[in-house]
DNA sequence: AAGAGACTATCGATCGATCGATCGCGTCGC
DNA sequence: GCGACGCGATCGATCGATCGATAGTCTCTT
């Protein structure tokens, strides 16, 4: 047994609230799923939202930590925004039930919790501004909105989540190097000299 | 009075399944903000799930019937393809809580009202298939993956629901040529000549 | 003109089912 | 015997949906 019930617990919930929703998901669904009864699940929970919550800053706080991994040291715009549409695009690809939970539930949450998660996203995506106001500084990006330009790029890899199956084709890497080349031409950018290394 | 009942339930059906999700509203919910009981609800809708079904229809086929006015006679795929991303994104900006409701609610529906709404967006997305290839077909966009990239442009596009607002400084058509541009330029195609006219 | 019948719109009351959550009690290992 | 772990039973609340009743309006009949 190398799951802790705990584990199981959370997975259950992110694969029935990526499912139907954290509405649609019933505190005896989650107990079936978890191999649980229903009274048993609060051993390892609070209430249903704030397990909700704990999931969404995981995997919320697992990205922002790979993220700022992914650029610690790397000066050059261009590569930094390259590696973090890269990790981005990869994450959702790998754990397209998380972020679909992340993306899609925040609404359901009280206030308090809402304003954790919304901090971190608000720093995972200061890296985007920041790579992108750096490269527009320095002449290598061009956009006249870089915020919108920010936000859609970002919305346009979040999309990896709602269709990416590893059965088609194409492999993780592939799959991130085409949103890295998609990116790197809507800031501008010629398609050399963009490949993550 | 300028407005149906049954029109003041759909609205507000449309307002509170954005706000809070399908299952998230109560049919009570539903009531007090329709300004009825939860009796008389029903004598303007089917079911909760059948009234969502034909919010989901409404809005799909309006938006299909816009995309095929907008791109009917126009043969130049950029030209094409720069029509639909900007009524895509005036559409979504100016009925932020409709195409929330359609991209979110959908595993919602039963497989048969299901099959209805994604036959709608499935012709809807045809579209955009077409522009696509005919563009790379003829040597206008240059793309390695047409399918991914429409998929990724799509999604682009569809972020601006939940984001934008008619309050900031941008306006409507400005921001749907900044969407163009995005595109185009994903696409390969240089910064002229793609003006929407 | 008067009334019968049909239809529409609206409601309070209530149905059985399910909701999230809790209680008390058993069963282990330590 | 004391926590941690587990479950059946059950709590009050709320769910989606339906019932029968009450007006109001229209049409048809006499």
């Amino acid at each position: 047994m190398a799951v802790t019930t705990r584990e199981r617990v959370k997975r259950a919930a992110v694969k029935l609230f990526a499912a139907k929703g954290f509405h649609g998901t019933g505190i005896r669904d989650l107990a079936q799923e978890a191999k649980l009864s229903s009274a048993s699940l609060y051993h390892y929970m609070g209430t249903k939202e704030e397990l909700l919550a704990e999931i969404m800053c995981d995997s919320l706080g697992a990205l922002l930590e790979s993220a700022k991994q992914a650029v610690a040291g790397v000066t050059d715009p261009g590569q930094r925004l390259s590696r973090l549409v890269a990790l981005h695009v990869t994450t959702h690809a790998r754990q397209p039930k998380e972020t679909r939970v992340v993306d899609h539930e925040i609404g359901v949450l009280s206030p308090k919790a809402r304003r954790a998660v919304v901090g971190l996203r608000d720093e995972y995506e200061r890296l985007w501004s920041d790579a992108i106001a750096d490269g527009v500084s320095e002449g290598v990006f061009d956009t006249a909105e870089p915020a919108i330009t920010r936000i859609a790029l970002l919305e346009m890899c979040n999309g990896v989540a709602r269709w990416y199956s590893p059965k088609g084709t194409l492999s993780l890497d592939a799959l991130a190097g085409h949103y890295v080349r998609l990116a790197m031409r809507a800031l501008g950018v010629g398609d050399d000299r963009h490949a993550v290394s």
